[in-house]
This record gives C-alpha cells, structure tokens and sequence, in this order.
DNA sequence: CTAAAATACTAAACCGGTTTAGTTGATTAA
DNA sequence: TTAATCAACTAAACCGGTTTAGTATTTTAG
C-alpha cells in the first residue's frame, strides 16, 4: 500500500518533518510561501496520504465510536444506524456495530471490546442487564448515551422518543373512536422505565376519559415464549378487548398471524394499534396504523450528543425525547357499542 | 481513559518492556514460570489493556475492513452486512460502513476514505462507474471484493447470487403454470452483467419450452423516474403479459403499487415473481411470490474470501455464486388460455 | 575441563506521525 | 550600537507498543 510517508515528502520539499507536519495540519504561522508550496507539490507528486493511525497514536483519539444494538437488521434499528453513521461522517467520525441479538453477554462483550478498542465513546440501546457495568465505564471516562430504551433512571445521556406521550396518544386515538376496552400489550416491565412510561400514558388516557383501568388488560409477551395469554382467549375472556395497543414490532408481528391463524378479522372483530412503523405496510390485506417513532432522528440526536460530551468533558448530562406521531391506517375503526 | 501502560506493567513485575510484549503476544518461549506468573499479576493488578493503535501502527494492519453499500436500511442490505459483521467479530475484525446512496461520486469518496484510513480490505456493492477506480486501488495494494454486482467482468473476486439459474427457474416456474407472456421487467442493462446474467436465465428458460422471445415484453424502469411504459399500458398492449417476472425489490414494489393504484388484482388479472424477498409478506393482501436471494450467506462469504485475500496476497482470485430459491406464495395462478 | 548450546532475559531501534523546546539570521526598538 | 523581537525553520522527545540484536548465566556435549 502506500509507502510514502512524512519523512519522504520533508526530504523531497527539503524540509523538516516538523515544518511538513505542521504544514498537514494547516498551521502555516511561520512559513514562508515558498516553503508551503514546495510541501504542497512534494505531497502532490508523492501522492502522500497521512497514516491516521501513527496520528491517532499521538492525540489519543480514534476518531471513532461504538455502536450497540440488538440486531441491526431490524427496521428501526437500521433506520437509527442511519441516523448515527449520517452523523458520525459528517463530522470526520466512524461507527462501528455492535449486534448484541438480546443477549446481555453479548452486550457486555461488546462493551468491553469497543473499551479496549478505545473508541472515542460509545451509543447504546442496552439489555437494561449490565447497568453498573455501564456506569463503570463511564466512571473510567468513557462517554456513553444511552438510546431507546431508560431502565432505572440513572443514565445521564438519554435519546428516547416520548413514550408516554406516545402511549396516551395512541389510547385516546382508540378511545375517541369509541373503545374503552383497550388491551395493552407489553413486555414484562422489569426495571425498564421505557416500557413503564408507555404504561403511564396508557393509564393517563383512560384516565382522562374515566375509563376504569383492568388489570385482565394488561397482556404479557416475551420474545422467547410469545403470549403469556393467547390473543383468542384473551378476546373470548370477560374483559373482552375490543382493541390492542402492541408496545413492539415484534409482538404486533406474532399478534398478527395469531389473529390470521384463528381468522379473527382487523379491524372488524378487533382493531389495532401498534408501536413502530412497519415495512411496506402499504401492501397489508389490513395496513397497520401505528405509532411511528424516528429511528432516524434518533440515531441522529444520539450522536450530536455524543459527539458533544467527547469534545466537551464538562457537559452536563441531557435527556432528550422526540416526538412520535400516529400513522392512521386501516386497522382500527370505530366502535359504536358501550 | 485507562492510563496504564506496558511499561508499568513491566516495571511492576520487573521485567523489561521486551518480555512484558513477549507475554503479552504468547510467546513464553524463553521465559520462566515465575516471570510469567509476575507479569499476570502485574496485568491484573493494573488492569492493563493493551492499545490497539500502538500495535496496529507497528503491524501496519486495521484489522479493519470497510464495506460499501447503497443503503443499509434495505432489507436484504442489511442481512449483508450482518453476514459481513458476523464474520468479522468472529476474527477479530471490525466493518465500517459507508452508504452511498446510490451516488457514484459518494461511492468515489467512501473508497478513498476507506484508502487513506488504510482499512485491511473493502467489500463493495459497487455502482459500475468506479471500475477503473476500483482497479487503481486493487494496483496499489488494497484487496477488493465485490458482491452483488458484476459489470464488465474485470471484477477479479466476486460473490454474488447465481442469478441466470435463478432467473430461469423463476421463468420456467411460471411456465409451467401455462404462462407464455411473462413480462421481465429490469433496469437498463448498461453495462451490468448481473441484469444481463439475469436476462439471459429468463431467455433460455423461454427457449427450452419453445416460448418465442417478445421483445415488447421486455421493459425498463428506473430509480429515479420509475417505469418507462406505465405497467397498465403494457398489459393492455399487444404483447398483453400474464405475468410479471420483476428483477429488483424497488421494481416489485412500485409495480404493486402501480397495479392497486389501477385496480389490477393479483394473480387474477395478472401473475407476479420478484427478484429478493419481502419483509413481512405474510401478512400483504397478496403475499408475492418471490426469488429469495441469501444476503447473509453472501456477505459471509465475501468476507470469507476478503480475509483469505487479506492474509495470504497470493491467494488466486474468485468467483463464487449462491444459489437462490423460489418462495412460493399467492402471486402466481394458473394460466391455462393459450 | 572447555566450547557450544540453551535459557532467560534486556537495550535500543522502529512504526509514522505530533509537539516541544530550541536555533539561526534578520529586523526593530532604545 | 546593541539587546530584544520576530520570522522561519529544525532536532529530538514522544505516543505505546513490537521486534531485532545482543548479553549474561547455566547446561550440555565431547
């Protein structure tokens, strides 16, 4: 590969490696013109390309950051990558991905690798499982915003959309259309704070409407098992839901094809809203009208701030949230009975 | 960030900064028991982490690779890259990124961005209209594999999908549902080989079961001003088609966007195959039929041969295709006129 | 008993830049 | 006239490792 280095272009322009290097970082203070110039062709006949590792070395920065997330090939995720690389090469910057596929040793792994690997900080939608080991990190200087997903409320740099916002939104979007008996469908809330605002949300809009709240509402699902309740008994059972409010892609997915699997009709029998924008929705025999986040700006935000607290060590710690909107599609429809 | 160094290490357990490295790298050779052991106290006692950068400007490697992509949020892209990344972790490697877009010139600047960082290799989805560019960089060291798309065939290691056995298949498959007019609808061929290769497995399909080559059958579309004749127009043309045979994602899509837009159903007024398959396609109003490619596998191997590329410069170059395979859904009917 | 070989190390050069602390000759101010 | 200032550089240290060439001591072979 390229051979040629500083040494070379100095001797060429009859130089100092000093005055070549001072010269590559456009700092020409105490050169004369001719000096400048002769570097300027010495650099061009060589077709000199600055080594940035040897450069690295010395600044002590990698003009890198880490990115962790669960699968980059989901639709979101792929949108956010987006969002943080756009960002990042705009500013000289590279990202590198972490999949974690769910797994907290993975995460942790992958922690450990980007700190040894010494990026310049790292971004990450974390398990929620390796807490204090992310704080450690920060504790060793590494400048860490945590994206999509706040568990127990101790992280300092957060990008989230506004989850209970969102959530109340999309209820009252169900309640205006006459439903009052709103299945919620979550995973398991642990400590993810998340998962609870959106909880929250839901519960401010019933609220608001004097909706009792059920608690036979409330649905569980887990990646691994799927429904704690099959949908169809949960229909059949007395509280009756008569809408589903999905918190995931994935569970509104599994959703999906348990209520093709039984022919339960969208939006006849039961209308849906779910969380996250689906791919090609457009082209559903029932599209799906959901609540839309911005992966995109998200990945965005993400790394403006990053890159901030890299280049600022004193900033203080900020929270950001982005709005969502709704997407109205063809799966909800109104609901005339009591 | 941590600050400790090799030399601490070794003043700590009293060795020279020689055999702290030495044991660093695994090479006890000539070494005591009682050193070893001091020196991984030392290590521990520190919690040294070795810096990457100081050793990958001796070693002069990135451990690095760059992959160029158009866009990550495709969805097959994004199963490439996780092949690619897979690999790499495996190995110790990290991928970089770069979209494109589309954008030739980006796609120039993401090359030399990847030359000047000195990446170990590149894996590239290139655009066609870099080739001479392309080979400037294979002459000045830095190994290239291509994937996806061939050009003029001076592409020298290359991993793509075997697309004339794929475009046959897909043809004869609707062949042998009675179809004799089967529009293939591509991109310009320029000078594409993989849009060539994929024209060549529909002709010969068409050859073997006797089937006259309709030139009108042939139609263009295009990325930025979509298709050249309306789909509506084609099909009430002379050479009326029966059946689609769509060589790219965007190209299936717009054409079912097309055809609801007009109220045309599938299979019933007209049959549709499409080149990649479709995120979620269970649940669409007509779940399509489709060649499903193996980005995963592809971007496996395209790291695979980029590594064996990278570690031994004598390595002979290749050409490997995969298989694809048809994913039979509810596009295609029977067409049993003449 | 002695030379050769093996063991267990170390000093110093090196990778390719950046930066600090000078140096030299010309100009300016007192 | 002479010290102080300034313009235009350079030598050498430094970043944090790896590697080469070499040294001192012990063991083995003849």
């Amino acid at each position: 590969m390229a051979k040629v280095k500083l040494v070379d272009v100095a001797q060429r322009a009859s130089v100092s490696k000093s005055t070549a290097s001072q010269y590559i970082n456009g700092r020409f203070d105490y050169m004369s013109k001719q000096t400048q110039e002769r570097i300027r062709l010495a650099i061009k006949d060589l077709d000199y390309v600055p080594n940035p590792i040897a450069r690295n070395l010395k600044s002590d920065k990698t003009k890198t950051i880490g990115v962790i997330v669960r699968d980059i090939t989901g639709f979101d995720t792929s949108y956010t990558i987006r969002g943080v690389d756009d960002y990042c090469k705009a500013f000289g910057y590279n990202a590198l991905i972490y999949n974690t596929d769910f797994d907290p040793e993975t995460e942790a792994k992958s922690l450990e690798a980007l700190y040894q690997m010494r990026v310049d900080g790292i971004i990450i939608a974390s398990s929620g499982e390796n807490n204090t080991l992310i704080r450690d990190y920060i504790d060793k200087g590494m400048p860490i915003v945590h994206v999509q997903l706040e568990h127990d409320g101790s992280e300092k740099n957060l990008i989230l959309s506004d989850y209970r916002k969102a959530a109340f939104e999309a209820t009252e979007y169900l309640i205006k259309l006459g439903h009052k008996r709103i299945c919620f469908v979550t995973q398991a809330f642990k400590n993810v704070k998340s998962r609870n605002e959106r909880y929250l949300g839901y519960v401010s809009a019933l609220e608001k409407h004097n909706i009792p709240l059920d608690k036979d509402l409330i649905q569980y699902w887990q990646r691994e098992t799927g429904f704690e309740h099959a949908p169809r008994s949960v229909l059949a059972s007395n509280s009756s839901p008569t809408a589903f409010f999905t918190q995931h892609l994935a569970i509104t997915t599994e959703l999906l094809r348990h209520l093709n699997e039984e022919s339960i009709s969208i939006p006849e029998d039961v209308s849906i809203i779910g969380f996250d924008d689906i791919p090609m929705a457009e082209f559903f025999k029932v599209p799906i009208t959901v609540v839309k986040q911005e992966p995109y700006s998200i990945g965005k935000e993400a790394t403006k701030l990053l890159l901030e607290n890299i280049n600022d060590k004193h900033k203080h710690a900020q929270k950001i949230m982005i709005a969502c909107s709704i997407t109205e599609r063809q799966s909800c429809k109104k609901y005339l009975l009591g």
